[in-house]
DNA sequence: TCTTCGCGTAAGGATGCCGTCAACATTCGG
DNA sequence: CCGAATGTTGACGGCATCCTTACGCGAAGA
């Protein structure tokens, strides 16, 4: 299910919204002002970013500085404003589209579309993946033989299992499930890679699938 | 240089979108009716379309359509109508943007930069590097062989590979991977080199691909 | 021929990282 | 309000990696 995070200050253009793509299927989380965006941001991981340029604390030109500094997520902007300076500033700080209100809400959904199709190439469906004698469904978050998963497994194992054969450096997978204040605390990860070996592997002692790269990070090989 | 395929049946627009496009560098072709543009795509690959909905010979969505059967170019669409229903059609048929003529140039350029700066990110991938038996792939670091390399080795590595036949002097290795405080310690690297090449090359003592310039420095020669 | 210098190779000790156990804090559902 | 599941933190032994030292070799020059 597609996650959008949607910014903005007026309670009643959040409601709209929020109804809107919930009736779509979208999950949604809301923030009223830029700060908040950028730590929900950092912590829910959205697909997609729906910003009000408008917002009370800081400028939305930042808002989406804040964001291209370590996310490609799309960002589908919302303004009052009309003037094209505005749009051109919104757009080369990063921003995928630019809707100026009044809107028609069915134009905002295809442009919400438009977007997150071009960005939607992993969404391509993954197929379950077989560690050792368990079967591993990302999408439905799945183990076979009731086996079941914390929600912190799941996110490594997520970023893993969609790399197969990739490093995945422990800077990586820190900021992106724990964010990027915790890029030194490497035990977690020692931890967590522990809890999933010992419910994954055959061996735990002696991991096949789950393997550590001294120094750099871990790798899943299928 | 990113190449452009501007489509519109009304010479006055035509006229301005190649002059504006052409001064900001980019490489740009057009086409009066949707046929025209079919082929012209087909045989010219443009980076990006701009596509005029209203044209004598077809419906602008078929266009779109067209063209999505056969490749993910990233479409902007221009046009007189400003109702919604219009726009949805052509977003959902595959459009990236939508813009209402009549528009600022200088916002259809931000929206041009946004459409080509996002379907860019999906490339950026290094191409696998053959040394002597061995696969090395810099992205996944990964080796063919069931081969492990240490996290210096790799750093070494992916200085020498990223500039093929170029000589890389000692002083360069040496600051970028133990820092500028140790220019001096060449046997650092003579102790890398060795085992690199201990595990890359065929016949470690006579290399073939990493090759020592004396007083120098090292080349990666393919 | 002898000397000098830079390079390649080998082996051993030091360091830092990793895996693991265990205790404590926090969250969540009943 | 309580208990269980989950997340966080600390401590410690083992081991891979890194650094260091030592020595042999070959090329260039005196």
């Amino acid at each position: 299910m597609t996650r959008i995070l949607v910014v903005d200050d007026e309670p009643q253009m959040l409601r709209t919204l929020r109804i809107n793509l919930a009736a779509r299927r979208y999950e949604v989380a809301v923030a009223a002002d830029g700060a908040s965006a950028l730590t929900q941001a950092a912590e829910w991981h959205p697909d997609l970013v729906v910003l009000d340029l408008g917002l009370p604390d800081m400028d939305g030109v930042d808002v989406i500085h804040g964001l291209r500094g370590w996310t490609q997520t799309p960002i589908v902007v919302l303004s009052g404003r009309a003037g094209s300076q505005d749009k051109i500033d919104a757009l080369d700080a990063g921003a995928d589209d630019y809707v100026t209100k009044p809107f028609s809400i069915e134009e905002f959904l295809a442009r919400i579309r438009a977007v997150s199709r071009r960005a939607g190439t992993q969404e391509a469906e993954l197929t379950p993946v077989q560690i050792g004698e368990h079967t591993v469904d990302l999408n439905r978050k799945t183990v076979s033989g009731e086996l079941r998963l914390t929600p912190t497994e799941w996110r490594i194992l997520e970023i893993l299992l969609s790399n197969p054969g990739k490093l995945i450096t422990q800077r990586h997978l820190l900021s992106e499930v724990w964010g990027s204040n915790y890029v030194k605390e490497t035990h977690y990860l020692r931890q967590y890679m522990t809890q999933l070996r010992k419910k994954l592997e055959r061996d735990p002692a002696h991991p096949v699938h789950l393997i550590t790269e001294p120094g750099m990070g871990y790798r899943y090989t299928p």
